[in-house]
DNA sequence: AAAGTGAATTATGAATACAAAACAGCAAAA
DNA sequence: TTTTGCTGTTTTGTATTCATAATTCACTTT
């Protein structure tokens, strides 16, 4: 939620070890190891703490008094809910757009689109992601709701570890495909409870192929 | 978002100075006087500073860098959209409540209801509203979606520092109570569809009677 | 009178020091 | 062998100090 204060060295912190949570260089549940980040980065204690304070409440560590930082566990319910919520915001998000969307907008979402199934067609999953991001992006933008920018932005932060099965299913890309096409119908309709609707339902699916890796099973949370 | 540390300086300063700003000793658009607020704390600047870094992640106050912080603005604009996003959030809340919430939770909530519409028929506006703030907490618990409440809970914080005209326009008392009947309604008959479209609508009624304290009109804030 | 410049003062960000809490290892007692 | 207590070390939270940036004030120039 804050903006990232790229010119203060906590700014700084907060970024890099953000990245290394993210790449998986520290691991969920793991101890935030203050005094060798402090080595590592060439800074004092000082700014690394802010930066621990910044990251608690971006939900990236949990901050335990007198037993330090850990890197913050993200349970596969916790996945869940976090994209049910997702969900309503990208719900808010359609009907939003649809009232304030220009056409110079609509027009680059399309070519968004058109890029991104050139990319499906060739079965390139990952630019096919980033330009499936650009659209979410893009619509989000058309919703003239920097609050719920923000928000949703702070919870896609937050499962920005999660891998995704790069051996995806192709029923599920099938049926996300089925559903851009859909979001660019309602666009170009200005159908803002049909894309809602879409909208509301769209991430379900990707819980599927969320890979193993960065989510931890209530099982295994439960037995350590 | 971050667990409140109030074993910790710095999670007791942060608490103290949202208090501030929420009843107004801090006001919008304020510098924090970091030497003052030490001196009136009795603590040093390290733990006020970080206990900043947790304030300016909630969204209370803005960091500038070499400037300080100041309380952040509330426009009107940004508490609509702050409410948009909330009634989609207390949509969703409501369409899991009715499909999670057990008998003795919509008998707590009915009992809630019973007592707040005591208070709406002795024009008792505060504890009508304490009573009412009960209930949709009781809805969204019947949620069991934890990053929805806490989602929720902190755009909640956020506003706050809104006061609500006591001279309330019996219009909108009476069409809020007339929602919350309909509300009862769907929690006994588990419709979660219906529910969901009240509260998402619910909200939108409130910005009639938020009153000018603690929020900045988008005129006055163009002219500062 | 208004604008510009330089010096002094204040505020801010970060580094360092200090005190307390937690942890790890070892020895003694049960 | 297991448990408890003690000691030393490490980590954590906070206070203090230092360096830098920003602001204010006083004086000079236009």
């Amino acid at each position: 939620m804050i903006k990232i204060q790229q010119n203060t060295l906590y700014g700084e912190a907060a970024a890099r070890i953000r990245d290394m949570i993210n790449e998986g260089l520290l691991l969920p549940g793991a101890r935030i190891p203050e005094k060798r980040l402090c080595e590592q980065f060439g800074i004092s204690r000082t700014p690394l703490r802010e930066a621990l304070k910044v990251l608690a409440s971006e939900g990236m560590v949990e901050l335990l008094p007198n037993r330090g930082a850990r890197v913050m566990r993200l349970t596969r319910q916790t996945l869940e809910e976090t994209y049910s919520v997702m969900g309503a915001l990208e719900g808010l998000s359609g009907e939003l757009a649809c009232r304030y969307i220009t056409e110079e907008e609509v027009a680059d979402i399309q070519a968004l689109h058109y890029q991104m199934m050139a990319h499906y067609k060739r079965k390139e999953i990952r630019p096919y992601f980033e330009f499936n991001q650009r659209i979410h992006d893009a619509i989000m933008l058309a919703s003239r709701n920097e609050v719920l920018r923000e928000t949703h932005s702070s919870l896609s932060y937050r499962i920005q570890r999660v891998r995704y099965s790069t051996n995806m299913i192709d029923e599920y890309w099938k049926q996300a495909v089925a559903d851009h096409e859909a979001m660019i119908d309602c666009l170009l309709d200005r159908d803002g409870e049909r894309l809602g609707n879409i909208l509301r339902e769209h991430l379900r699916h990707k819980l599927v192929v969320a890979a193993a890796s960065g989510v931890i099973d209530d099982d295994r949370a439960a037995s350590s």
